[in-house]
RNA sequence: GGAGGGAUGGCAGAGCGGACGAUUGCGACGGUCUUGAAAACCGUUGAGGUGCAAGCCUCCGGGGGUUCGAAUCCCCCUCCCUCCGCCA
């Protein structure tokens, strides 16, 4: 969440970041007027509360000195005082929930250097990597939802028996496939990044602290028996994993990763993508995430981004890099690069990976802080992070990108350790093994 | 799931109705001493809010209550530990 402090000394600047979003004025409006009625009433119960504290001294004291008379009636004094105080505390109490809960639904401020746009077609375009999309040839334009259950490595329509649409079941090398890629993608990042396995269920503050809630609850898999979220992604997790904790200086940056299931509700996408893996309830994917200093997070955002191309990149994929604009930006982010991957078979870019740089906001609501070493007042750390890869939409890039003339698959070479021994799939299902 | 015990500052651990934001020990940091270090000694050492500042206020797992006054008493919840049951 945004700081309050910056809210009440910069109004104009929180606000115009706020309309380079498309946001509605009116709403920074309302936490101004509810901060300012809270601080009001926040003084004067602390005013209450401070006499009541002096007269309940008193009272103490003329015990103590057998006075009885005069403490029953500063005790009298005291107990009226603090009836008033009780009633105010209470309002002020419900003001700065509501204050609360307001804030807790404004999204952080765009960095200065994200470009200016309403929409995804406002998105910038940095770079392409790879073969041009109309280089591809004639073979590689079969949809993954064709070549794969006819390969026998995919099965839609009995996952869709068991769990309905926008679910996805792998078989034979595509489940050892889907698995590969995790560990790929956990291998090529623990030179810098603790591996984590977190919890895939969350607790409803959990889901606060990176944004997820309360203004996206529709998006969320919530088990309401237990008051328990489904995570939409290992960023819920791992960016609690400090959660309430002050971190020396010395430790940061910190960087995690993490393998886990994800589950999205998609409930704004009805009818959109449903096809093949284009969109799924639930697939897995591996995170990397940092905490840093605020001098640190460029160029981890940097580092961030340069792990997850690099890895796109080893697999021989075409991809470009996207700067979202303004008004594409997450909730929770201040600069998000997404990293989309070209599929030939569906012929379209697949959003495979979004890196991004959450400012103090995550960290804000999460209680995340460090102490400076130069023994400064603590500060709230940075928070980046980005999928080094996702695996659904690679795997159908892989699949078709790699399709042969002949109907076989070749799988990439960085992927070949983790498959048992295959290199790819025969054109009848058959495991292909290199020495063939 | 049942029965009992517990939750206090970085850690350990007192406090059980009034000067307690909290004794003390350890750790950490600064200093004295020392060629340097150790030891010893002295000092500092939780977080948040508000205020130009002095200060004031809040926080002893969370929420509610009793009281002039609550870390201390009462109620509810959560988590942890021990024992029993069940179980991958």
């Amino acid at each position: 969440m945004l700081d309050l402090r910056r809210i009440r000394t910069d109004p104009d600047e929180v606000a115009a970041g706020l309309a380079r979003r498309g946001e509605d004025p009116e709403e920074l409006a309302q936490v101004v007027r509810l901060d300012e009625a809270h601080r009001a009433l926040e003084t004067e119960a602390t005013d209450l509360r401070r006499e009541v504290k002096q007269l309940s001294k008193q009272v103490g004291q003329l015990r103590r000195e057998g006075a009885t008379d005069e403490a029953a009636t500063v005790a009298d004094k005291s107990r009226s005082l603090g009836e008033r105080q009780h009633a105010l505390a209470a309002e002020a109490d419900e003001l700065a929930r509501q204050l609360r809960d307001r804030l807790l639904r404004i999204p952080n401020l765009p960095a200065d250097d994200a470009p200016d746009g309403a929409g995804p077609q406002d998105n910038v375009e940095l770079y392409r990597v790879g073969l041009a999309p109309e280089g591809f040839e004639d073979h590689q334009r079969v949809p993954h939802w064709e070549s794969g259950p006819d390969l026998g490595i995919l099965d839609l329509e009995r996952a869709v028996r068991m769990s309905g649409s926008m679910f996805a079941m792998y078989r034979g090398l595509g489940a050892t496939l889907n698995r590969a890629l995790c560990q790929l993608a956990l291998d090529t990042n623990a030179d810098a990044f603790e591996e984590v396995r977190p919890p895939s269920v969350v607790l409803t503050d959990t889901m606060v602290a990176t944004g997820h809630l309360p203004k996206f609850a529709e998006d969320a898999y919530h088990m309401a028996a237990d008051e328990l979220y489904a995570i939409p992604t290992a960023e819920v997790p791992l960016t609690s994993l400090a959660r309430g904790e002050i971190l020396a200086e010395d430790d940061l940056p910190a960087r995690y990763m993490a393998y886990s299931p994800c589950f999205r509700r998609e409930a704004g996408s009805a009818g959109r993508d449903t096809r093949g893996l284009l969109r799924l309830h639930e697939f897995d994917k591996v995170e990397i995430l940092a905490y840093a200093t605020e001098a640190q997070a460029g160029g981890l955002h940097e580092e961030l981004l340069g792990r997850a191309t690099r890895l796109i990149e080893s697999l021989g994929l075409t991809y470009r890099v996207l700067d979202l604009c303004a008004g594409d930006l997450g909730g929770s982010a201040a600069r998000t690069f997404d990293i989309e991957v070209y599929a030939p078979g569906v012929d379209a870019w697949l959003e495979v990976s979004s890196v991004s740089w959450f400012s103090d906001y995550q960290a804000r609501r999460a209680e995340i802080r460090y102490r400076p070493a130069d023994g400064s007042a603590n500060q709230p750390v940075h928070t980046l992070n980005g999928s080094a890869l996702a695996v659904p939409r690679v795997w159908a890039a892989i699949i078709e990108t790699c399709r042969c003339p002949d109907g076989s698959i070749r799988f990439p070479d960085p992927v070949l350790p983790y498959l048992r021994g295959a290199v790819g799939v025969a054109a009848d299902g058959t495991p292909l093994r290199s020495d063939t």
